[in-house]
RNA sequence: GCGGGGGUCGCCUAGCCUGGUAGGGCGUGGGAUUGCUAAUCCCAUGUUCGCAAGAACUCGUGGGUUCGAAUCCCACUCCCCGCGCCA
């Protein structure tokens, strides 16, 4: 959530990042709203003062003996006003509420202004020499070396669904302790978070549209299946002032995550790259405001490290104004090379948040007990969503008879294991 | 799941039975006093609206009763203790 004040204060910020996001808002709306509450806030505070006194006075009376059928009079008439009033503001706070909920977070100066992810800015590109020759997408690889049963999935559980099977399963664990190994060493704390949430939590942290479309809620109960470990993350010091000499927090989270992908249909149908349900290990960042950069910066250079050692092409991407996500202020992107596709895709994504999530949580940080609390900002990056990675593995580590090499890196966790052949 | 106890301002605690609009302590900030430090005393110490004066809100959450609710009633929730069930 935004800052409210923005609304009245600077409604021209927000509509440039709406104009820059390419995003259908009713701006007018909201403005108009946010006058009608505020006026209606008044009225409603003056017909409580009203209230107050006159409570105030019937106790004083009372004291004394006095008569106080004038007073039961006029209270009487303040309810009755108070009534109506409040049908009136009741809708105007819903939908007031609503509006400002979703409406998405101000982009940064740095963020390339753009109409679609075509106008993302490339960063730097890694490991450009070593792209494969041989291009078997991953689907093909994994069926023909006994990896990943798709069809049987699609009959228990539905289109989106997969079984590993045999090494993959073991890679899948391997990629993962690597990962926790490898934030350890670079000081994170590792945490492995509730994998469902309460409407109040998981809301902090996405906007209203993603819940119909990412997120799946479970029936009769106020929980909800988390879509990643930074909505739990994000959640975690809901309501808490956090003391700024403890600050950053850097944790490791370690979950799998659950998606719809109702946005989706029809889009990657093939194989593992785009699931409902996946593992990942990520970074979650707390901090304040003046450190927010150098710690996006940190985490993506941490990211692009384990990519480097990983050994896949990879690149850096700064999204665009209409392609960065809602919540997030400056997001960058690593996408791996593809053969099986012929081009880059996303692995992982790196983004700043600010104060977006926090002001909605409550989280809060101050040096001393009666100082000003100030909002923190919060930050996450993947680290390694297992089965997109895979994917980039197994189509980049492919050889001309159809076995997967294993990445040096992950061999230790595979018990030397250096190469998956066909049986 | 059952029974009992509990949730009060950053932290601790009083108030709840007997309704009148949250008191004290700690911590922190400012001030006074004093050779210095310490001690002592005074003031301040949540959120929102408002240029301000001021006002409203705030006692786990949501309803209800009442002129008036931290206080009474109902529902929910979380924590602690005991019992039951259980990987």
């Amino acid at each position: 959530m935004i800052d409210p004040k923005i609304v009245k204060d600077n409604p021209n910020l927000l509509q440039d990042m709406l104009r820059n996001r390419k995003v259908d808002f009713p701006f007018t709306e909201l403005l108009d709203l946010d006058r009608k509450r505020r006026e209606l806030i008044i009225e409603t505070q003056n017909l409580r003062h009203q209230k107050n006194t006159l409570a105030q006075s019937i106790a004083n009376k009372k004291k004394n003996q006095e008569s106080v059928d004038r007073e039961l009079d006029e209270m009487k008439k303040v309810g009755e006003q108070m009534v109506s009033l409040e049908n009136n503001s009741d809708a105007v706070e819903k939908r007031y509420s609503d509006l400002i909920y979703s409406i998405p977070n101000l982009l940064q100066q740095s963020v390339p202004i753009g109409d679609s992810e075509k106008d993302n800015v490339v960063i730097r590109t890694y490991n450009d020499f070593i792209k494969s020759k041989v291009k078997s997408d991953h689907v093909d690889l994994a069926n023909s070396l006994g990896l990943i049963d798709l069809e049987r999935a699609a009959k228990i559980s539905g289109a989106r669904f997969y079984f590993l099977k045999n090494e993959l399963v073991l890679m899948n664990q391997a990629l993962t302790n690597y990962a926790l190994d490898f934030l350890v060493e670079n000081g994170y704390q590792l945490i492995q978070p509730p994998y469902m949430l309460k409407n109040d939590a998981i809301k902090g942290s996405i906007i209203m549209d993603d819940f119909e479309d990412v997120i799946y809620k479970i029936e009769n109960e106020d929980l909800y299946m988390i879509g990643t470990s930074e909505h739990a993350m994000a959640s975690m010091h809901m309501d808490e002032i956090l003391d700024s000499k403890d600050l950053p927090f850097r944790y490791g989270c370690i979950s799998p995550c659950f998606r719809k992908e109702a946005g989706a249909h029809g889009k990657d149908m093939k194989g593992i790259f785009r699931v409902h349900q996946f593992e990942k290990v990520e970074q979650f960042v707390v901090t304040d405001s003046p450190n927010s950069s150098a710690e996006h910066e940190r985490m993506l250079s941490i990211t692009e490290r384990f990519y480097q050692n990983l050994e896949i092409p990879f690149r850096i991407v700064l999204l665009s104004s209409a392609d960065t996500g809602k919540v997030s202020s400056k997001t960058y992107d690593i996408e791996a090379w593809m053969p099986g596709q012929d081009k880059y895709r996303e692995i992982a994504s790196c983004s700043n948040c600010i104060d977006f999530q926090a002001r909605r949580l409550r989280i809060r940080h101050r040096g001393k007990v009666n100082e000003e609390t100030q909002l923190v900002h919060t930050l996450n990056s993947t680290l390694v969503a297992t089965e997109r990675t895979m994917v980039a593995i197994l189509e980049n580590y492919q050889t001309t008879n159809q076995s997967v090499i294993v990445p040096t890196v992950l061999r230790k966790y595979m018990g030397g294991m250096k190469e998956i052949k066909v049986k």
